[in-house]
RNA sequence: GGCGGGAUGGCCGAGUGGCUUAGGCAAGGGCCUGCAAAGCCCUGUACGCGGGUUCGAUUCCCGCUCCCGCCUCCA
């Protein structure tokens, strides 16, 4: 079986093949660096970040492309509005996002282009597209596409130029020949920041929201490339401009166009023009990196996910009896002798996989092997305990959820770790006596502080075990 | 109004024309344990409403209701 993803473009999951056999071009729209980011980003990072990772598991050499949007209407606004010089917002924006980003383990992209960085090339494709009589300066700094010149647009977002009816209000003042052409460029304002422009032969003025996409998937990807991503949200207009701007300057762009469900809060999408918004910061107060990346990873990626505080603690806790067993393995066999193999992942895992990555699924999988292993382990069978931990390992680490991985990473108190463990240990010793003489009052005493302080005590037939309540290990 | 997605057992969430009808969380019972915890076993018969097709539909078709997204900035 093969690997099949859904293509929004054909509406049809489809058989992939790369370009190139063993190579994938990728270009997933990251953010406009306008505010922190917020969990529904996060999504969005995770879901494309699962998807990279499933395509080098499968034998690809995955070139992963993510932008980096840092100039545009909303950052210059915010720019006049607190004083602070334009680039110095996108820049700081996109530190807490890439921090987030790392946070959740999200593998670095191959290369993350900024816009900024791309005027030439976005002058380039401005050029070709006037020469081939699908754009046209409108005035001083002002160049639009002309729609109704590219024969096939809104075939992505399946929606027919006519049935488009925006607002009429600005048709003419701005030089527009149709109200529904995008700008290409667009020139200099006189309230916004008076350093956020270029020179060009259009004039002075600034990228247009689009254009710096079609610029750098080409810089990076070439003209044809196998894999464009994003979010649902982005399919009109963005990425419907991206391809009207991209093939009618004659190239073949992407191939397969992915996009992931939205995050709603209170039954919403979560975003930051409603108000209605999570950050990761605030999250991490009460969770794991791990098990928030849990919560993203496990539903399907197409799918719309509600966020709640409840939900998230679910799909903590379901993580948690995963990675319990993973615990009780390493701390059996250690990390060595359960360490991930390849060509450890089960049937039923690698099938859901290839099924338009249906992690839920492939979840569901897991937690049978999980099953099995945790059987193993009571019946000390070590053979089948090795091996199921070592491919449960494998499987989470497709899924950038191995607990291994996500060890450094801390929970709250984590630096306290080894003085609590000294502290426990001494404790665990007075128990240790006073079972030996079968004072039961006395041992259940101590193990109750210990409940009481947050630290969970499990007697097995190795010794007894601590874990913190909330979670990490 | 146009386009698209969705409604599954207490909750989350896959999936399928009929088969042992995922998986998890929560709950109850059991095993294990000095008692617990963890783990394992068992229990819960669900597919929004109304029609239709079919030997048989949660799954296909039609209609309806409700929800969400896009059509303006948006992951």
């Amino acid at each position: 079986m093969s690997l099949r993803l859904y293509d929004t473009a054909t509406r049809a999951v489809r058989d992939f093949v790369s370009r190139e056999p063993g190579k994938v071009g990728m270009y997933v729209c990251g953010l406009t660096v306008q505010g922190a980011p917020h969990i529904g980003h996060m999504r969005s990072y995770v879901s494309f970040d699962v998807l990279r990772r499933w395509l080098a598991y499968r034998g690809h050499e995955v070139t992963h492309v993510r932008n980096v949007t840092d100039i545009d209407d909303k950052v210059l606004a915010k720019s006049v509005q607190t004083g602070q010089p334009w680039w110095a917002i996108g820049y700081a924006n996109e530190r807490l996002l890439e921090q987030a980003s790392a946070t959740l383990g999200c593998l670095d992209p191959t290369c993350e282009p900024r816009a900024t960085g791309h005027v030439p090339q976005m002058l380039a494709l401005i050029d070709r597209l006037i020469e081939r009589g699908h754009a046209y300066a409108a005035g001083p700094g002002d160049v639009y596409f002309d729609v109704a010149s590219y024969r096939d647009y809104g075939a992505l977002s399946n929606r027919r130029l006519e049935d488009m009816q925006p607002a009429e209000d600005n048709l003419g003042v701005d030089g527009k020949r149709d109200p529904r052409d995008f700008a290409l460029w667009k020139a200099v304002k006189p309230d916004e920041p008076a350093d956020a422009y270029w020179q060009t032969p259009w004039g002075r003025g600034r990228p247009g929201w689009h254009l710096e996409c079609s610029a750098m998937a080409h810089r990076y990807l070439g003209e044809e490339f196998d894999i464009h991503g994003g979010g649902l949200d982005l399919v009109f207009p963005h990425h419907e401009n991206e391809i009207a701007q991209s093939k009618a300057a004659g190239y073949g762009f992407a191939r397969y166009w992915m996009h992931n469900g939205m995050l709603n809060l209170a039954g919403g999408k979560m975003s930051k023009s409603d108000g209605n918004v999570i950050d990761l910061p605030t999250l991490l107060a009460s969770f794991r990196p791990v098990e928030i990346r849990a919560f993203l990873a496990t539903p399907h990626y197409r799918s719309t996910v509600e966020f709640s505080e409840e939900l998230l603690g679910e799909a903590a806790s379901a993580y948690r009896r995963i990675e319990g067993f993973v615990q009780r393995a390493i701390e059996r066999f250690g990390a060595t002798d359960t360490a991930p193999t390849q060509g450890a992942l089960c049937a039923d895992f690698l099938a859901a996989m290839d099924d338009d990555l249906n992690t839920s699924k492939a979840m569901a999988s897991i937690h049978e092997v999980v099953r099995e292993g945790n059987s193993a382990l009571s019946e000390d069978d070590d053979a089948a305990a090795r091996s199921t931990a070592a491919s449960v390992r494998a499987m989470l680490g497709v899924l950038g959820l191995d607990p291994v991985d996500h060890a450094a990473e801390g929970g709250p108190g984590d630096d306290l770790r080894v003085a609590v463990d000294a502290l426990v240990r001494m404790v665990l010793e007075q128990r240790d006596a006073a079972r030996a003489r079968k004072d039961w009052a006395t041992a259940d005493a101590l193990r109750d502080q210990l409940k009481r302080s947050g630290v969970l005590i499990e007697d097995t037939p190795h010794g007894p075990r601590w874990t913190l309540a909330d979670g990490s290990a």
